[in-house]
DNA sequence: GAGCTTGTTCGACGATTGTCGAACATGGGT
DNA sequence: ACCCATGTTCGACAATCGTCGAACAAGCTC
């Protein structure tokens, strides 16, 4: 199985800020925010699988999570370092907001 | 003529973030980042006045810009102070990031 | 008032996006 | 070998988005 996970330089910004652009998406981001690794299947946010897929597969190829293979399970983390010097600041936006207004 | 300027805190990150995940819509920011009042006229960014007409409505309906009407003009400014206020860094990673990788 | 300039609004369109169930692939267990 | 668990991929669908030309609105100038 072959992963694309491109270098985050090579990303356009816009595919970067599309990426966090999401309800679900940003969801996933938070909970991988503390650090760790975390299989896929734990994210529960209330959509079926093939969409959970989805949107994981949209964070990395926008260079945002690494994915890990072993066995059946794929376990997935932020490539926070690369993120915070590339984009500093970028991520603690998405993360500190509230998830929502008031 | 009513404009529709919200709170910078009563938008939601995601409709913040969406916003700038767009070209046309990052070169109109990166024009406005130097500071000061642009009429909307001025951004030639290739596509139809009522394309540009509708990215300044998204700009503005995220609260990223404040729109002074005088005339027939309008003059678009950057919320700067607030959006640094509110999303260190965020500004700047779509400022300082090149336009296109490499 | 007539005409020009600036900008918005109104369909319309094609493309992209988020969502799902079903089917498929893969790698354990027993 | 068979089943089960974990994920991906494949249509399909509705909704949203970016784009345009045309029509409209408002204000300036002669």
């Amino acid at each position: 199985m072959e992963l694309h996970e491109p270098e985050l330089r090579e990303v356009p910004v816009t595919a970067v800020l599309a990426a966090l652009a999401d309800d679900v998406r940003l969801q996933i981001v938070r909970a991988l925010a503390p650090g760790g690794e975390h299989a896929c299947g734990s994210f529960e946010f209330g959509v079926s699988k093939a969409t959970r897929s989805h949107h994981l597969k949209v964070l990395r190829e926008a260079g945002l999570t690494r994915t890990r293979i072993a066995g059946t399970t794929r376990y997935v983390r932020l490539r926070r370092d690369e993120l915070d010097r590339l984009y500093p600041g970028l991520l603690d936006a998405g993360l500190t907001a509230p998830a929502r207004p008031q």
